[in-house]
DNA sequence: GACAGAAGCTAATGGGATTAGTTACATTCT
DNA sequence: AGAATGTAACTAATCCCATTAGCTTCTGTC
């Protein structure tokens, strides 16, 4: 009966704790409840349910991680930058899996709260400001953000996945990838000749 | 009561079809039950549960991408076959969203039903064997092959999450990507040697 | 035609998600 | 202080899903 002294940013806040301790996907509203010593009811008064509550986590980890990532790479360009980056990145992902799975789960996110989020609107920009030091124009660079991006998130998504056997330390994987990711941002190539009967429209 | 047919393997394939209709975190036990005529607790004749069913849809989409993948690169070799590869990669996953999100789950299959299953290890060996044509030797190699597949993994799950604006068409992306990816590897940098604070200009 | 085994069913238990309606606390106004 | 009001949290109820136990019925075999 004493009052818990719930808010919405509390029940997210126990939500990505409880997500990163048993998994974004075993995620319940119940143990969120057990959580914060609340019947599961009162939840309700604060989150819409299961879904928004999923959905304001994957935003709160936008946030978090935006954050990490400025504090990480700020000063710095080139190399530096792109290594600050993709290690703050990873770091992210690796205390936070729980809240990080949030963020690539295609989950619907009313989109007023969206709208409202600062995180997902950061990240894009500092990745765009990390690469502008690789001096690509459009449209390259805009590959160029997708291919990071894409290579981040699925090396930690693989990893996290215990897809790497382990005949070698995915760290030392890790560095390598980004040296090569480095190398081929220094010198991306120009639009491909036609070449061969593949003829991808 | 007229018999429906059920073995595991019409189960795991209609669990398959409707995790890819409906998404492989909405797969439950009584969907399955009711698209194929039958009371739930009919299933646990077949498979173990939930976790069981989720596991061999899992093997079943390895086992099929795999198969996509060693047709489409068959006599193909540098970056026609990396071209293959990719897109039997992406089009599977597309085609079979609930599926190929199945294979990145973080889900405890069975030691005994993983060892049987021949779609990881062929997975696995037809990237080798693709690369092979770099000319990497290891460890690169297994750097690259990493790379390869965190690229690809990423590029698509977030294409499916919808984390790309539609600033640019997805397709030109993955394509230039493809370029970028085979440049890099037809010249995997060597181990970079410490390099001081960034001052590349 | 009886039997063994498998295929499928009924019934029951326990959790989790969600809603409606209720109680008790805290703030504010007089 | 005492009443009014909004809201925090609760109780109770409903529905859906996962899973188990025990029973029935079909199919093929000798």
């Amino acid at each position: 009966m004493a009052r818990a002294g719930l808010t919405t940013d509390r029940v997210t806040l126990a939500g990505a704790e409880l997500a990163d301790e048993v998994g974004f996907d075993r995620l319940t509203m119940s143990a969120v409840a057990r959580r914060l010593g609340v019947k599961d009811a009162s939840l309700y008064a604060h989150v819409r349910g299961l879904e928004d509550l999923r959905g304001r986590i994957a935003l709160l980890a936008a946030d978090e991680k935006s954050v990490r990532i400025a504090e990480a790479t700020a000063g710095l360009a080139g190399r530096d930058a792109l290594v600050a980056y993709a290690t703050a990145y990873r770091d992210y992902a690796r205390e936070h899996p729980g809240r990080y799975m949030a963020t690539q789960i295609p989950t619907e996110i009313d989109p007023e709260l969206l709208a409202a989020a600062r995180g997902p609107r950061r990240a894009i920009e500092l990745t765009y400001g990390m690469l502008r030091a690789y001096a690509l124009g459009e449209p390259d660079l805009t590959d160029a953000v997708r291919l990071l991006r894409s290579m981040l998130h699925g090396f930690i998504s693989l990893e996290a996945a215990g897809g790497f056997a382990h005949s070698r330390p995915a760290e030392e994987s890790w560095s390598r990838c980004l040296d090569a990711l480095h190398t081929l941002l220094e010198r991306w190539p120009a639009e491909h000749e036609p070449h061969g009967e593949g003829d991808r429209t």
